[in-house]
DNA sequence: TTGCTCCTCACGTCACGTGAGGTGGC
DNA sequence: TTGCTCCTCACGTCACGTGAGGTGGC
């Protein structure tokens, strides 16, 4: 009146070559055969198959599953705490990992922090092209892998100047202005217009973020990709980058590689 | 100013080889070189690793990742729904585990249905003995591995049976002869004092589950069963065993097996 | 006799991990 | 110069899955 093992395994609830796997690792007693060599099973098997597969299924490595199975009740319990508590972080994880998946349909909100969204939303509803928007956004990505640091609070910065209706209405005309011909003349024009909105601003002394001592690299990492990333997308932003730096005093230049950045 | 696979890879949380694997799976494009042969990664490869970390992450199989990652919005939402479903249903999996565990400290109730539980609970309240109550567990257990089916009718009858005073004196009085020389002329008592029960019982018509033509198999069974546990777990019970059938009218073996198997 | 279960090798799979041996960047 | 990162093979790992080829039980 003993288990074979293929009974022994639709009980359990395991495949018949897993049970033979636990045998091989030492995991499960090979039990007494027949007259024709099949393995036949106690119902020691069917408990100790049962904490087997209770623990493996729980995530535990077979490694730790043996030394556990013969571990004293101390031990054992304490094991069984350890894993309980793994086995709640799992569940936080999967929770976690639903609410990404919803994320991952909706845009943004996945690969970016949750300020350089509000910012992206924001210049979408403002009419800013999708083009644009790509764009900054890719600046976005490559400035948070590369300067986590610094990314909330320049975001939180260009959000507060896009409540200045002027500088919304610099950041539109620079968007149509993306597939100008870089000989086109406004492209001047608008150079000049960024450098007085720049002036005006920096003399009423609502500047940008204050490059301080030990802030510098990140300004300056700022500074250079988002300026190296918008020359790239448009051969007019980079001629306005040229006419902004080649046009201005010392001073006034700060001033631009600000609203650069800003852009 | 792109990201090295070191770079990309922390910023992602994954390994630097499961990039380069991804790269090999065809999963994730190869970005361009730098003069020193080092991949450089732009802002689409940090969302495209997202992508597929979100959904490896989910349990996604990388095979199917690819197919997704290329699929229309339609057949990627469809296939987002069916993931969190699936994620769903495993988040329900490990809070089920999570009670098996603790159900592992506490005993007897994972391997075995509740009605069963109860029965060998109420057995050591009884103060049976634990080597007894081990006995009867595994035939329990061996019985429901072979015929699930039959198990609760079966407990549920015995757990009723253990409402009769006489039945439990005779119970304990089997716990006891259990360790008896097989010679020992109390054995004879014993089973005459157990054909007098299972006859008053009979006609009384208090017996145990009538055999009815679609159950005979499984009554067999569980007689079958029960009579080679205990005879195997003690000499006295198979002595025992030997003088009830010795000892009794056609009419009254059919008591006898039913005291045995209620045993 | 047919179909199902069992047996033992032994190679395959999945998603990477882990050196091995060498070069480039700060 | 030192330590860190990068490169390409290529074998290892974990928990089994999957035949391959053969025998036993109903």
């Amino acid at each position: 009146m003993l288990l074979t093992i293929g009974q022994l395994a639709r009980h359990c609830g395991v495949s018949v070559r897993a049970i033979r796997h636990y045998h091989q690792r030492g995991l499960l007693a090979e039990p007494a055969r027949d007259a024709s060599g099949y393995r036949r099973y106690g119902a020691q098997a069917v408990m100790d198959l049962i904490r087997i597969r209770t623990l493996a299924e729980a995530g535990v490595p077979l490694a730790q599953v043996a030394r556990l199975i013969d571990a004293d009740q101390q031990g054992f319990a304490a094991a069984i705490t350890e894993i309980d508590d793994a086995l709640h972080r799992q569940i936080s994880d999967l929770q976690r990992r639903r609410r990404q998946l919803t994320d991952l349909m909706a845009g943004d909100r996945l690969v970016l922090p949750a300020e350089v969204a509000d910012l992206l939303a924001e210049l979408r509803e403002l009419g800013v092209s999708d083009w644009s928007v790509g764009v900054e956004r890719d600046g976005w990505i490559l400035l948070a892998a590369l300067s986590p640091d610094v990314v909330q609070a320049w975001a939180a910065e260009k959000l507060a100047a896009l409540r200045d209706t002027e500088f919304r209405r610099l950041y539109l005309a620079c968007d149509e202005a993306r597939s100008l011909d870089p000989a086109d003349p406004r492209l001047a024009e608008l150079a000049a217009w960024m450098a007085r909105w720049a002036a005006d601003r920096r003399s009423a002394g609502v500047g940008g973020p204050q490059p301080v001592p030990d802030d510098t690299a990140g300004v300056s990492l700022v500074e250079t990709l988002m300026t190296a990333q918008f020359a790239e997308a448009s051969p007019a932003w980079r001629r306005l980058g040229e006419l902004s730096r080649a046009g201005l005093t010392p001073a006034a230049r700060v001033g631009l590689s600000d609203i650069q950045t800003q852009r």
